[in-house]
DNA sequence: GTGCGACCTGTAGCAACTACAGGTACAAGC
DNA sequence: GCTTGTACCTGTAGTTGCTACAGGTCGCAC
């Protein structure tokens, strides 16, 4: 298993990111360019795996692609610590928070402004009145 | 002040919208095309001032463009009826949902994440193990 | 009537992809 | 050995929601 070399569709589909995206974090650096074969089709190896897949659960996770370029710095580099690391991920997490706090308030807002209005009433819609802050055509 | 007119830069620093965003709202339709001075510079009113304020707010929470024409659309739109308007009004307010529960859940896995490191600069960060990690969804 | 800042149009760039178009490689079947 | 079909290739353009120019014009104070 050490040396299975594979072709980019089988990259894809065992990491489920799409081909046109490896190729674009190819040209954006975040996936190193793979040797080709002498036709220049794309040949990778389990290590290009492990790093599309670590890719991938960051974007999960929400992380943007320069900050996932900064944690896979320090698999390479070790220009990061851990406490580096720590950092970032509680920044990421108080982004987080002051999203999901916005939401809220837009929530409660919607929701009160649903409540107020009965579903009937055809001219004079609460809703609409709340909102309609410019009247203009 | 009933007919206060003013150009574009007030209505940037009144409502806290970039100029250049502006001109991209009238593009794309979220904003009505002003009237002009002779000299073609745009002269807004109050009701623009308005109308400007609820797209911001509404960009500020999350909402796409497509979403706040949606929301706008109610208030133009005179051939919806109340309970088509709370329809919407509730349709949206379901995506807020979503999007908050998805954004909880990405919240406490990074939590967990961050709760495992004690920030001590050991070679092994959790947080990256646990994104190198080979197996798992 | 001149200086200068605020305005104008238009285009190009950003993130982070996605979707073509128009071509080439390769493996299987005959 | 040839043909077919799919997977692959490069390159460009589109997406959303702006932002940043470039290179001009307007309007108003002095």
């Amino acid at each position: 298993m050490r040396g299975t070399l594979f072709p980019i569709g089988v990259l894809s589909t065992e990491t489920d990111v799409n081909i046109e995206t490896i190729r674009y974090y190819e040209k954006v650096g975040l996936m190193p360019a793979p040797p080709r074969t002498a036709g220049r089709q794309r040949v990778y190896d389990v290590d290009h795996l492990k790093r599309l897949n670590f890719i991938r659960r960051g974007r999960a996770l929400g992380f943007s692609l320069d900050q996932i370029r900064e944690l896979l710095g320090l698999v390479r580099g070790h220009d990061l610590t851990c406490s580096d690391v720590k950092a970032m991920t509680e920044g990421h997490i108080s982004d987080i928070r002051r999203k999901i706090a916005d939401l809220r308030q837009l929530e409660k807002v919607l929701a009160d402004l649903a409540a107020k209005c009965d579903g009937t009433a055809v001219p004079d819609c609460p809703i609409l009145d709340a909102l309609a802050a410019s009247r203009e055509q």
